[in-house]
DNA sequence: ATGAAAGCGCTAACAG
DNA sequence: CTGTTAGCGCTTTCAT
């Protein structure tokens, strides 16, 4: 790969110039500026992003950390996370934790080193931990996905309470009265955030969530199963279920088919997130949106503004959930 | 983040000395040893990578660049890669080219930028196009997933052939005689290898796979979904399809059900890639696995004796498929 | 065994 | 407007 030195002995000039030209900031004269524009196509040249990351103190990349990276929620997280940042001609790079400090850490403190732009952390699991991490550094880092309870660090995240509100409001719209709900574990957040939607609502219209309707697990497909499973030896006489994933509520419809049940006729289903599968099934999944794309989006944003030293207004994004009625619950 | 300088300075040595603790090759006396160690610890240091890089032209990291994120099979393809990389303490840059020449070509130009270990490039759809990007560089450059024409690159492949192998054998095996084939775009060379190692197992067995049988399409739910339509319009009475991939399987399987077609009992599927996906439907679909955990580790591997300037022995590494049975073709 | 000095490829004063 | 110089943080001769 040619260098800038290369470029400068074929204009004739010095590598400052060269400089000057590229970054079009100082004025150059038209003469000059045309030697050293047609050196740089001759040789093709392309300035070394390390180079210029080591001296500008700015890697011109993202980090992105996630628990997993092969789950439905990450993959739209990474792939509009990658979109915008690629935008921005920012370089993404990617770390999986597998939910393990010590790799949360090391992927941390990589991406330290590369001087990068900025850090998005996605569904933390363990809060004091990222506190610690956080703290050590003035480099921009935000939350996609789960809140955390820190001034200083910007969380984008849903209204989960109104995402939970939406479900209930169109089960009992749909004239569904004897309702269940599968929760992720209701040690974080945004998963008691939903319920409570969810279960305010039905309280208003006279109906209530009884405490043996509610199983608790993971956001997993397995999750449903085993909610499914659990329903089906109770012989508890549900008509309709919220799931508060696309995964969960995927794998209840599959379990309820296999022990004969139809979906939506005997069991109406809701989903959440609107993953990619949840139009990939028979019947395809009723679900909320969780407006991943504006998220994103929303963090580069967030990152790029503090990379130029502004100030951000506020801290806290909040985006609002949607619903999209599909076959499971119509 | 405190330098090299710092800890220097701290422990009283000279720069040159700390960089010959922390790299371990040279010999340095136990007590200068003990006190830069500590000065390292005391200051919480981590060498900078980007310095690191530019000095030893060795970033540290890899690039994937794929096609499309949102995809069962690059997800597999991007989650191994971080996986084997990081082992390796190599960070993962993440590229996503929407099929698009000229982000291709960006994608790859910004990567060699960063003084890149390797490129991997996954189902690279311009042949043409990638020769010229690789002719110009000494960077490792391997191709996964797709083979290419082009000596010095290597090529980390499945036996496609086989693949077809032994979808024929298990739909024979299992007594069907009228079956069916939908594949993806004929222009490519894995996808007529497919076929024709499919086609080739029925015909050892006197069974014709009929040309109005074939259904072409691309990798995609819709085409499985639009093949499915295209048999039951004409009314078509095949027992049996094999998919080429396991999303198109998908396709086919919720729209013959829409249809009121029971799988696997009027028609049996299988399917290819062993996407999570397959495992989260009624009827689980009977897959053919590609081993991307191992082609993913090969390729890291390839890519870390290449930077090691050591030599391949061989340029092309084919990996063998595996039939898994499941419940859209027992 | 250790330090001084050069240089990876770039940007940003500072002169002129 | 342009060239010279210093320096980002590191590794690697070259001396000692």
């Amino acid at each position: 790969m040619a260098s800038m030195k290369d470029v400068a002995r074929l204009a004739g000039v010095s590598v400052s110039t060269v400089s000057r030209v590229i970054s079009g900031a100082m004025r150059v004269e038209e003469p000059t500026k045309k030697k050293v524009e047609e050196a740089i196509r001759k040789v093709n040249y392309k300035p070394n992003l390390l180079a210029q990351g080591l001296r500008i103190k700015n890697g011109k990349m993202i980090g992105l950390i996630v628990p997993e990276i092969n789950h439905p929620s990450f993959v739209n997280i990474i792939n509009y996370t990658e979109k915008y940042a690629a935008e921005k001609s920012l370089n993404l790079v990617l770390c999986n934790t597998y939910n393990d400090p010590e790799k949360s850490a090391n992927a941390f403190d990589q991406l330290l080193r590369r001087n990068i732009n900025g850090i998005i952390l996605s569904r933390v699991s363990d809060e004091s931990q990222v506190k610690n991490l956080i703290s050590n550094t003035n480099t921009p880092v935000i939350i996609i996905d789960r809140a955390l309870d820190h001034e200083d660090v910007p969380n984008i995240i849903l209204n989960n309470y109104k995402a939970g509100q939406l479900a209930a409001e169109h089960l009992i719209k749909s004239g569904r009265k004897r309702i269940a709900c599968i929760t992720g574990s209701q040690k974080i957040r945004l998963v008691r955030e939903r319920l409570n939607g969810f279960r305010d609502i039905l309280q208003k219209h006279g109906i209530a969530l009884e405490h043996k309707n509610i199983f608790e697990g993971d956001f997993s497909f397995k999750t449903g199963e085993q909610a499914a499973r659990f329903f089906l030896e109770l012989n508890s006489e549900i008509d309709s279920v919220w799931a508060q994933s696309d995964l969960i509520a995927a794998g209840l419809i599959t379990a309820f088919q296999r022990a004969g049940k139809n979906i939506p006729e005997d069991i109406s289903v809701i989903g959440m997130d609107n993953i990619t599968q949840s139009t990939m099934m028979y019947p395809t999944i009723t679900t909320i949106i969780q407006p991943y794309e504006d998220m994103c989006r929303k963090a580069i944003e967030v990152i790029d503004t503090l990379t130029e030293d502004e100030k951000l207004e506020k801290t806290n994004f909040i985006f609002e959930p949607e619903l999209i009625v599909r076959e499971s619950a119509p």
